[in-house]
DNA sequence: TCGGTTTCGAGAGCAGTGCTCTCGTTCGTG
DNA sequence: CACGAACGAGAGCACTGCTCTCGAAACCGA
């Protein structure tokens, strides 16, 4: 299903290949209808049978999770999470109709549970100033990515199967940096945003980012922050995969203040509360 | 060898995993030594049959390059390799004790490949101002990443096997980033650099990494010349893994706009030419 | 020039993978 | 109660990385 939506690079041409795109376009049907059955069964609650269903496929994920965790993606193997369930591993693919759609799985919990810590750092820093509450957003998201490494490599490193992400994954994946728009909102309603500024060429584009995003926030602050939250990822990134390796050592003050000056890119302002604390 | 170098992540505790991890100490001890075979080789040119040594070698990586292009570092195969080159897959560990060497060797070709054309990018604009070199550096990385996505997700995106380098990829991973310091030294030899202030806690830690790094650039503009670097990054890998989909559309302009902001973060001063082109 | 040593390529084979197909069994419902 | 849908298990296919063995070829010293 991944690897269906693969239009910009080049494909090989063997015979074999275009089967397994074909075929993998069959299995994407399969999979949305298993997808729409298990929540039809979800909302009504058919019986025992559906129970047992949505338990077996929770159990599924809890166990493919907890190998993801422990090896990363590219170790993880339908096989063994069978066998570490007991059961046979052509019976998973009742749940799931390919690993990739397993794995698709796991992205959306993983983007879920970044949003989770990207609001809960939001919530644990709600009455500081908005400098602040930038930086302890982006020290969350980074505390995320560091305790969780694998997941975060699943999202937003190389994407293991194909090169975009089905259209299922967007609303989770946006979940994270809806949070730092928010913290700007808030600040424009209260200590107030410094909207920087933009050469002319790109404020279209950002009319029509802010339009579809955040039509309440200035063009430039939205099309600033977006670039913001891209660059920290990188910083994360580096951090991650290891190309800080024995040239940042303290990366908590480094990230720290890196963040602070993205938040005053963003247009955010130091409060007496970001200068006391 | 790649997975030898994984000490921060757990390992799962299966005797059959030990009993990898210890073969994997072993090959990589072979494979130093293949290395280094190869290199005296390649010095002293021993005779017909060195000189084939180093052909087929060199034929086994373009074929690797040519497959890592098309579908990327998960689906690189060497039985693939092999049967392209119409040998045997177990004679290709003549040559590459693992697949994971392999990737090491193509990794550093990676490196390689950005640093050229990053030092390309520099003497395209030999003669703009600091911030335009600088924009265009960073246009030509990104270019590069863009047309090479398969070899800029092996360096900079996900660690395939684990989650570390080999030192040997060190040299050439620090090829690219050294043309954006020597811009900067460039600058401050010229026009003149405007360093970034730093919070008092993160100078000892700037003295340090510039020290190692460029002793004879200012601390806080290598710290800050570091970050923007990461940063680049992940405007780069956000564009080229599917994040910024239906989100930015006029990438160039907002790359290029980015980029700026960051050269004058970094401590690079508009000059006429800058401000002209 | 000869014989021993090293290097090389090929084949068979092992353990593992994703995935398919078939065949009983079990469950829910008309 | 009976029928059809869903399910689990097993065998099997094509593929992978990797090891081992064996014969042939190339090198090198005597």
């Amino acid at each position: 299903m991944l690897s269906f939506v693969v239009p910009s690079l080049p494909e090989n041409g063997a015979p074999k290949q275009e089967q397994c795109s074909l075929s993998c376009a069959l299995l994407s049907i399969v999979c949305s209808a298993l997808a729409l059955w298990n929540t039809a069964l979800m909302s009504s609650t058919h019986g025992a049978r559906a129970r047992a269903r949505i338990e077996v496929t929770a159990a599924i994920k809890e166990e493919a999770r907890r190998q993801l965790a422990k090896e990363g993606a590219t170790k993880l193997s339908l096989r063994a999470v069978a066998r570490e369930l007991g059961m046979a591993s052509s019976a998973l693919y009742r749940y799931f109709p390919s690993r990739d759609d397993l794995l698709t799985a796991l992205i959306i919990d993983s983007y879920e549970s970044l949003g989770e810590a990207a609001e809960a750092a939001r919530d644990a820093a709600a009455d500081a100033g908005p400098v602040r509450r930038w930086t302890v957003l982006c020290e969350g998201v980074r505390t995320w990515a560091l305790t969780h490494p694998h997941e975060y490599a699943l999202i937003y490193g190389t994407p293991v199967p194909g090169y975009s992400a089905p259209e299922t994954t967007v609303p989770a994946a946006a979940r994270a940096v809806l949070v730092a728009l928010g913290i700007l909102r808030d600040a424009q309603a209260g200590p107030g945003l410094a909207p920087p500024s933009l050469p002319p060429e790109l404020e279209p584009e950002a009319a029509r980012m802010a339009a579809d995003v955040a039509p309440d926030l200035p063009p430039e602050v939205v099309m600033t922050a977006l670039a913001a939250w891209a660059q920290m990822f990188g910083l994360i990134g580096f951090e991650l995969f290891g190309q800080f390796n024995r040239v940042v050592e303290d990366r908590d003050t480094f990230f720290r203040h890196v963040a602070g000056q993205l938040a005053r890119t963003v247009g955010l302002v130091d409060s007496r509360q970001d200068a006391t604390a």
